[in-house]
Parts: structure tokens; sequence; C-alpha cells
DNA sequence: GGTTGGAAACTTTTT
DNA sequence: GTTTCCAACC
């Protein structure tokens, strides 16, 4: 590709300059929507056009979603020699260098990634052992000072120093210095040794860092807003050689401060680069008039900015919608009824619609509302798959084979299932295991030598029998059947079933999604492995599993839908103390916070491509206390010409029959949940699964879960589902598709 | 050593 | 309203 051709890709001449310009440093304010991956890939394609080798190239970005989309863009376009590039989230980037380095600052390769539950665990003993209170001193605040430090890259060491005489700051120092200590001695990491561990590596050992720097030539940094000190050193250090650094950001979209996100690092770029180049793209291509001129108008009461005013030459578009109800099940139905009404028009597809919300607790309702209406969803966020506990349970197994070192993981299984084995013969195992040092679970091999435990070595004979055949086992079979080995040992999913109850249930299902990833991750891997596999398990992200194809309303958080855009857009609890949340209200340092909040605002709506709809609720239950807010101060940053304000009349159905219905519902709720989530790995992407066989015919008597009880009229076979007519006793004839009925025969 | 019930805490966002 | 934790019981 040449400048000439460069044209014909329509490029618009700032996106074409930051594809050109591909010498030293180069900052890209890039507003939402204005193209910005467009550039990124084509840059690519422009540099090895330019005789640059793909494999000296890196892009980093922050989710494994947008490195696999980058990374198929770039294929698009690139053809030969594209998949030398490294597309990488900076998790896996460092995951993959301190592997192959790490022994150089004295770890182990083979080393465990603790996620936040496992760091949880640490912390807790973290404090009894150092006799913290953690009813003064809740390990949550421990661990985000932590993490905080490591995000800043300061050590326990100079933690301590930092602290002086102040005993709060004294005793975190020294809780982050045990902390760390039994991450060594457990041979794991947690999320932001990651980062810290690669710098440090990049810092003490010049060669690796050259080795590295020679590497990767040309380095792209995506979201670089987002970034924090440690991300920033690390691209720094790695930059500094060949100083071709293009970093792509919007400062009004830094939404992730709290997790230490500097938005500095984009703010200062051109102090830290003097020589850099900074190009600003502000046509967006995504959104209309109206949606741009509210976001511009909300996201103008931020100071300190860059300046920038988003433009398009899009139509006006539709105004922006603003609701307000009674309460949130009035603001669910509405929104519920507003998307259905598209579909039935025909203007819309399920996925072409998202409701976004500030907290994750908002989703039930309109995950009730949406199953009643029949309409199928995706949810993003909330509990991780793999931070469900039969998932954790079946992987700390597949840990313990692996990394005998990881003591969290073989504490977690030992009595699982009962085994019998209690608090003291584990505590004398910890005694044994620290006096000789050797490992948690050495030491319970050696259990028949330990003093005092008597018939407890008899018990735990079995657990490290299991273990050991499976570490036999190991490398002769795939990831999969070892799995299937634990399973079938260790008595798991049968116990599951034994219970046959409506959780029970659930959990097997999702032990089933387990063995079918693994089996996908056994055929699709380059070299699979098990500690690979529980690497990549370690490193996914709930958004990664948002599959474009599958026709589903998306339901998810402000934060998880950065980067993402719908053609219809609800925002929904646009009130004071949720959005802004009450946090940032009561902050010490309000002023900032609001911003913060303020961009996530902003982000919401620039998400929006042809309609948004933002909704508030005079009262809304709020752990089971009704609380009354009045709406967002961001709706009055919107300028009046571009909403159009309705206040809808009260509720029509009467609160008691809810009240009376709760209970049954509550219950039918969770079981259809179940069936209608869709599965995080589902491989085809199909939206529904037609049934072999349905399990009513013409004549019965069946029951829907809104519709109650009907008669079953007709069933016509469709092409990926059937069509069942029912005529229902209350609701009259309805026509429905089999799949997401869930029509029970009676 | 395991089970159970009730109190207490929790909710801002997550790679 | 839901989850987690802990003490008192079996």
């Amino acid at each position: 590709m040449d400048s000439n051709t460069l044209q014909k890709v329509t490029l618009n001449p700032r996106q074409q300059e930051a594809v050109l310009h591909t010498e030293g440093p180069l900052l890209i304010l890039a507003g939402a929507g204005s193209g910005k991956t467009r550039v990124l890939t084509h840059r690519a394609a422009y540099l090895i056009s330019q005789g640059v080798k793909p494999w000296n190239i890196l892009a980093i970005t922050f989710t494994n979603k947008a490195a696999a989309e980058m990374r198929e863009r770039i294929d698009q376009i690139v053809g030969m020699g594209s998949d030398s590039i490294w597309v990488s989230t900076f998790h896996s980037l460092c995951v993959r260098i301190l592997r192959r380095f790490i022994d150089r600052i004295g770890f182990d390769p083979s080393f465990s990634i603790y996620d936040a539950d496992d760091q949880k665990s640490v912390m807790k003993d973290v404090c009894k052992k150092l006799e913290i209170d953690t009813k003064l001193t809740k390990e949550r605040t421990l661990l985000a000072a932590v993490s905080r430090a490591k995000d800043e890259l300061v050590s326990p060491e100079e933690m301590a120093l930092n602290a002086g005489n102040d005993f709060y700051a004294r005793r975190t120092a020294e809780a982050y210095q045990e902390y760390q200590a039994q991450l060594r001695r457990n041979n794991a990491l947690d999320f932001d040794d990651l980062i810290m561990k690669t710098v440090e590596l990049f810092q003490d050992c010049p060669e690796v860092l050259d080795h590295y720097q020679e590497r990767f030539r040309y380095i792209m940094v995506d979201e670089y807003q987002d970034t924090n000190t440690a991300q920033f050193r690390l691209v720094s250090l790695l930059a500094s050689k060949y100083r071709n650094l293009c970093v792509v950001g919007d400062d009004d979209q830094s939404i992730y401060r709290f997790r230490g996100a500097n938005i500095r690092n984009i703010l200062d770029f051109e102090k830290v680069f003097p020589d850099a180049k900074v190009i600003k793209l502000e046509q967006n291509y995504r959104s209309t008039a109206n949606i741009l001129n509210a976001a511009n108008d909300v996201i103008r009461n931020n100071a300190g900015r860059k300046d920038k005013r988003l433009w398009t030459e899009n139509g006006d578009g539709a105004p922006v919608h603003l609701r307000q109800f009674q309460n949130g099940f009035e603001e669910a139905e509405y929104i519920i009824g507003n998307i259905r009404s598209h579909i039935e028009k025909g203007e819309a597809e399920y996925k072409d619609h998202a409701i976004l919300y500030r907290t994750n607790a908002q989703s039930r309702l309109f995950e009730e509302k949406l199953i009643y209406a029949n309409i199928p969803y995706k949810l993003i966020g909330g509990v991780n798959f793999y931070a469900r506990k039969e998932i954790k349970d079946l992987l700390a197994y597949l840990k313990t084979v692996d990394n005998g070192r990881d003591e969290l993981a073989v504490r977690r299984i030992i009595n699982v299932p009962k085994r019998g084995i209690g608090a003291t013969t584990l505590a004398r195992v910890s005694d044994y295991a620290a006096a000789y040092g050797i490992s948690f679970y050495d030491a319970l091999l050696r259990a028949d030598e330990i003093p005092g435990i008597g018939r407890g070595s008899a018990k735990v004979l079995p657990f490290t029998v299991l273990i050991q055949t499976l570490r036999a086992k190991q490398g002769n079979i795939s990831v999969s059947e070892l799995l299937e080995a634990v399973i079938e040992e260790t008595g798991y999913v049968k116990e599951l079933e034994l219970e046959a109850t409506e959780e029970a249930r659930a959990r097997i299902e999702n032990i089933d999604e387990l063995i079918s990833k693994i089996r996908d991750y056994d055929e699709n891997a380059e070299n699979p492995s098990l500690s690979g596999f529980l690497e990549e398990v370690a490193l996914v992200a709930d958004i990664d599993n948002l599959e474009e194809e599958s026709n589903r309303v998306v339901l998810m958080t402000l934060h998880s839908a950065k980067g993402l855009e719908f053609p219809y857009v609800y925002m929904a609890g646009m009130e004071e103390g949720l959005f802004p949340s009450y946090m940032s209200i009561m902050a010490d340092n309000p002023k900032e916070e609001i911003e913060e909040e303020r961009r996530l605002c902003y982000v919401g709506i620039t998400r929006a491509k042809k309609e948004l709809t933002l909704t508030a609720a005079r009262q809304r239950m709020i752990r089971g206390e009704i609380q009354y807010n009045q709406t967002s101060r961001f709706i009055r940053e919107i300028p009046q010409e571009c909403l159009d304000e309705k206040s809808e009349s009260p509720a029509k159905r009467a609160r008691e029959e809810r009240e009376t219905r709760k209970e049954k519902r509550r219950e039918a709720f969770l079981e259809a949940r179940r069936d209608f989530r869709a599965k995080p790995f589902e491989t085809a992407p199909v939206t529904v699964t037609k049934a072999d066989h349905l399990e009513y015919g013409v004549g019965d008597r069946v029951r829907h879960l809104r519709f109650g009880e009907g008669t079953v009229l007709e069933i016509t076979e469709g092409r990926k589902d059937y069509e069942v007519r029912v005529n229902f006793d209350t609701a009259g004839v309805k026509k429905l598709f089999a799949s997401f009925a869930k029509l029970k025969k009676i």
C-alpha cells in the first residue's frame, strides 16, 4: 500500500496523516466513533508496505475482544505475514514475556495467576498472621492499597518508607510485604504483578529489555487513556530505543481511574515526548447530530480536558428520548416494550439494542422483564464464569496437578468432596511444611510422618494418590481428558446429580460448558498444555464473550460498553445517587470523582448510533430499601432542543398482585434464567437451538411463565425453530417460538 | 468435623 | 434483597 492507494480506501485527511506518520512518537486523540481502529489497522498495513517486518510490530489493547477484533481486521487488509504481528492485551503480553524470562528475577516460570478471589484468601491469611483486625481494616481496603501501589510501581519497602510514623500506613505496608511473601511461596502472581514484574525484569535485565526493544520496533497502544503508571513505564521502556510509539486514546473516555488509570499519561504525553506529533480525530461516523450534541454538552462541563468537539455529517436524527417513571419496574417495562415495538415493526433486531446501567445490581429487573417478554438477551458482567464455585473447584484440581506449590488451590479442594480432613490436621500439615521448608502439598505426601496427625493421615492418602495418579497421566492425555478424569474420580457431578435442585442443575450445566471450552482449547490452541489453558482462563474478561453474530439484546454496565456501538441505546437509572453514584458525590474530592462519572456518561451516550433513550425512576429499591432520587444532573446538562421529554403514567398493574406472585415468579425466574442466558462458550453463532422434538403436541395443555395456562392450537416447523400457537385461558391466542417460550406440558 | 440458622454487610465500576 | 460469615448445635 502506498500513499496513493491509501486515498482510495476512504480515510479522511486526519486519518491519513495518522497512518502516514510512522517514525517517532505519535499521539492520536480519537474522539468516540472517529474510526480509530480503522486508523490503527491501516497503519499496521502501511508500515508493512513500507518494508517494516510484521514481527517488529506490537499492538496492545485492554481486552481480548479488542485484540481479536484488531487481529481480524489486520488480517483482512494485510494478508501475508499478518499473523506475525503481535496483537495482545497488556496482561497476556506480560505473561508471555514472564514465562520466558521470569527466572532472571528469581521466580519459577510455571507461576500461577491469582484472581480477585484468590487474592482475598491470601490477604485474609495475611491479616490472621499479622493479627490485623479485619473488622477495622477490611481485606478489601488492604488489597486496594496493594493494587494501587503496584499500579504506581511502589514496592513494599518503599511503601514502608513512605509510611513514616503513620500507624495504619505502616500496617498496610507490612501486609503488602507479607502478601507478596505468600504469593511467592505459592509461586503465584496477581494481575498487577504481571505488569509490575515485567517492568522489574526490564529494569534489572538490560539484555532482556534489549531483546524486546529489537523485537518491537513499532508499538501501538489502544485505549491509552486507561493506562496506569506501570503500563506507561512498560511501554516507554519498550519504546525507548526506537521511539516509534503510537498511542491512541480519548481523555474524555478515561473511566478507569479507580483501577489506577492515570489520566496524566494522555494529558502529559507531549511533555514526556516533546517531539510527539499530535493528531485529533473529531469527525464522528457513528451517531446522529442530536446524540453527538448531547454528548458534547455533557462533557463540556468537565475542566482540564483536551479541547475538542465531535462533529458529524450525519443528519440530526431522532431527539434523545427522556422518560421518567414511578419506579424501576415501570422503567424496565417501558424499555422492554420499546424494544419489542421495534422488533414488531420490523425496524430492528434484538442485537441492535443495548441496555446500559451504572451498577450490575440493576440488571435483574431487566432480565425478569425480558424473560416475560420472550426476548433473548445476553448479560455481560456480574459473576465471571470462571469465578463460579463449581468451576473454581475443578480448576483448583487442575492447578494442583499443574503447580504443586499453589497452596490455595490445594486447600480449596482437599475437602471437596468431603474427605473428613479437619482444621487440626491441616494446621499440623502447615506447621510441618513450614518446619521443613517444603510446600503444603509436599507435606501432605509425607502425611504419615507428621506427628500428631493420627488417623488424619489415612484420610489424606486417597487425596494425594488421586493427584499423583493425575500427574502421572498428565502429558499422555489431553487437558479435557484430564478434567474428565477429575470429574470421574471425585464424583463431583454425581454428587450434584443427587442433589437434584435447580441450583445443582445449573452448576452441572456450567461444568458441561467448562468441558466444551477445554475441548475447544485442545482442538484449537497451537500447543495445548495444562498451563496454557489455565493461563488463558485467568486472563479472560466477561466482555470477551460477547459475540456480534448472536441476535440478543445486550445488558451491561456503562464501563463494559466502552468501545462498542449499538443502533438503539437505553441508559437506565439516570438518577442522582445512582449515576452519578452516591460514592462519587460524597467522596473527599467530589469534583474529580464526578468528572469521572461524567466521562462515563459521555461514553454511554456516544455508544448510540441511531436512537438514545435516557430513563429514570422516582423511587427505587436499593438493598431492600426504597430510595427517592432526583433525576441525574447529567440530564440537565443536555440542551433542551435535543431532548424529547415525556412523563409516563403510573403503573397499570396493581402492586398487591406483584407481591402475591413474587414467590412463584422467583422460582420460575431462576429456572428460566438458567436456560435463557446465553452460553458463555457457544461455539456456533446460532441464536436459537431448535429442539429435536417438543414435549407437547397440538391439543396439549401447557403453561407459560407470563401467559399462564393454555391449549396448543398449532405447531409449525420453521427452519430454525418451532413456532407454536397457543390459546391461553386469560391472555388469548399467542404465537411463540418454542426455544424461547419454555412451555411446560401440564 | 459438619450442618444450620440468623445476623451483618453489602454495591460503583474490572483487566 | 442477596450473599457472606460465624456461632451454636448435632
